[in-house]
DNA sequence: TTTGAAACAT
DNA sequence: ATGTTTCAAA
C-alpha cells in the first residue's frame, strides 16, 4: 500500500500542469524511496523524466512497489479541485486500480476526497545514463522561458550555442532572424539570475522550440533550470524540486544541416 | 549608415503600439537631423506623421539619408521581444534592405540582437504646412481619450466645437446624446490638467470618433494633446515627444450637414 | 483595457 | 492537429 502526505500540495499541482501538454498518460511508479516518473510525449521526441524522493512526503510509506497508470487529463481535473495550499495525500492499495487523493487546507475545516481510476499503460522504461555532458547551462527559468517565447515569434526551431563567454540562442525566420545572449555571470555573484556555464567542448544543437517552450511551464517549480548538451545527443532541461527531486526534460537536436 | 541608440527604448514600442491600427507599412526616413515617418491609413481619412530628432538617440549617426520600408506587424513582433527598461539600438547599411535592431537591458547581462527585413513601399510624401489654425485646444491627453471612448459609445460621429469659452465634444446616436464641455483653465494653472484654447475664430467640426479612439492610444507618450482645427481643413492631433519630436494625425473632418 | 494563455470545437 | 473563443492577469 502507498500514503504518502505531500505538505506543499501546489507541487504536485505545478508538476502536473507542466507535463499535461507534453503527456497524456503515464506511469507513477512508486518504491520506498520514492516517486518515479518517465513518459515519452506522442510524437517520441520529448521525454519526460519526475523523481520526486520520499522526502517530499510526510510521512511517507510505500510497503511494495506499485505502478499507478494515470491518466494526466483527468489528475488535472481532480486536481483542479484543490486548493494552492492544500495538504495532498496520494494512497493506493494493491492492486493499484484507483488512486485516492485527499486534499486538506490548512486550517483543517474541510476535507475533500478523491478517487481516480487508474489504466493499464505499456512502459518501456529506458535507463537514462546520469552523462557527463559537454555544456551545461545553468540561468534563470524565467529568463529561459522569456527567451524561448520570444525565439518562437521569429521560428519553429532555436539553436543554442554554449561557448565559454556564454550562451547565445538564435532564430531565423521569415520576418527577420533574433538571438539572445547571456554573458557568463561573475562567479561571486549567484542571485537566480546568474548565468553559470560549465564547458567541456563548445556546444551548438538546434530543437523545436515548441517544446522547450512546453518545458519552460516548469518554471514555477524553480528559480534556475539547468541546460545540458552533448551533441548530438538529447538535451537535458532540469527543473530541480526543492531538495526532494526534480523534473527532467530531454529532448532530441533537430539533424537537418551541419553541426 | 545609420546607427541610432535609443536610451529610453520604451518610447519606440509606444510609438510603433499607437500607430499600429492606423498603418500597416511605412517609411521611416533617416537623415542627419533625426528619423520622420509618414504614411496615410488604408482609407485615406487619416495621416500620420511621426518625428524624431537625433536629440532623441544617442548617440545618433546617419551619414547619407536612409528610407526603411517597416512591416508594422513586424515590427511589433519584434519589439515585443525587448524589455520595457531596454536600450535599443537601430543599426542599417546601405542598401536598406534589413534593419537591426538591439535591445540591452540597464544590466547589460543580455544582449538581444534582431534583424527584420524591409520593403518597398511607395511613399506619397506629402509636405503639410505649418498652418496658423483657427482654433488650438491643449487639454490633458488622457482626458481626450476618456471623452472620445465616451462619444463613441454614442456614435460614429463626434463633433468638437471651440469658442473662447471652451471646448465641447457632442455626440448624437440611436442611444441618445452627449456632450463633454471643458472650461479653459485659468492661465496661471499649468498641469497637465489645464485646458487651453488658443482662438482666432469660434470652428466647428465633425470628426469619425474610431480614428480620434486610434490617436488616443498615444496618451502614455505626452501629459498633453494639442487639437488644432481649421475649418474644413484636417484637424491636427499633437502629442509631444519630450523634447525630440512628435507624433501628429491628421483627420479629414466628415462634410455632410452643417459647419 | 489590453494582452496572453487555456479550453473548446472543428 | 489547428483555429477560435473565452477567461484571467497585468
Amino acid at each position: 500500500m502507498l500514503e504518502a502526505r505531500l505538505p506543499q500540495g501546489a507541487v504536485l499541482k505545478k508538476i502536473v500542469d507542466a507535463i499535461k501538454e507534453i503527456v497524456s498518460d503515464a506511469n507513477f511508479d512508486c518504491t520506498d524511496s520514492g516517486i518515479t516518473l518517465q513518459a515519452m510525449d506522442s510524437s517520441h521526441v520529448a521525454l519526460v523524466s519526475l523523481l520526486l524522493t520520499s522526502e517530499a512526503f510526510d510521512p511517507y510509506r510505500c510497503d511494495r512497489n506499485l505502478t499507478l497508470g494515470i491518466n494526466i487529463k483527468t489528475l488535472v481535473q481532480i486536481l483542479k479541485c484543490s486548493g494552492n495550499d492544500d495538504v495532498i495525500t496520494l494512497r493506493a492499495e494493491e492492486p493499484a486500480d484507483t488512486l485516492a487523493l485527499v486534499f486538506e487546507p490548512p486550517s483543517l475545516e474541510r476535507i475533500s476526497e478523491y478517487e481516480m481510476k487508474l489504466m493499464d499503460i505499456d512502459n518501456e522504461r529506458l535507463e537514462i545514463p546520469d552523462t557527463a555532458y559537454h555544456a551545461e547551462i545553468t540561468m534563470a527559468a524565467s529568463e529561459f522561458q522569456r527567451i524561448c517565447r520570444d525565439m518562437q515569434t521569429l521560428s519553429e526551431s532555436v539553436t543554442i550555442e554554449a561557448t565559454k563567454e556564454g550562451v547565445k540562442f538564435s532564430a531565423e525566420g521569415e520576418l527577420g532572424s533574433g538571438s539572445v545572449t547571456l554573458k557568463q555571470g561573475g562567479s561571486i555573484d549567484s542571485s537566480a539570475e546568474t548565468t553559470t556555464i560549465e564547458l567541456v567542448q563548445p556546444t551548438t544543437q538546434t530543437f523545436s522550440v515548441k517544446y522547450l517552450v512546453n518545458f519552460s511551464k516548469s518554471t514555477s517549480l524553480a528559480g534556475q533550470v539547468r541546460l545540458a548538451m552533448t551533441a548530438p545527443l538529447p538535451m537535458l532541461v532540469e527543473y530541480k524540486i526543492s531538495d526532494c527531486g526534480h523534473l527532467r526534460f530531454f529532448l532530441a537536436p533537430k539533424i537537418d544541416d551541419e553541426e
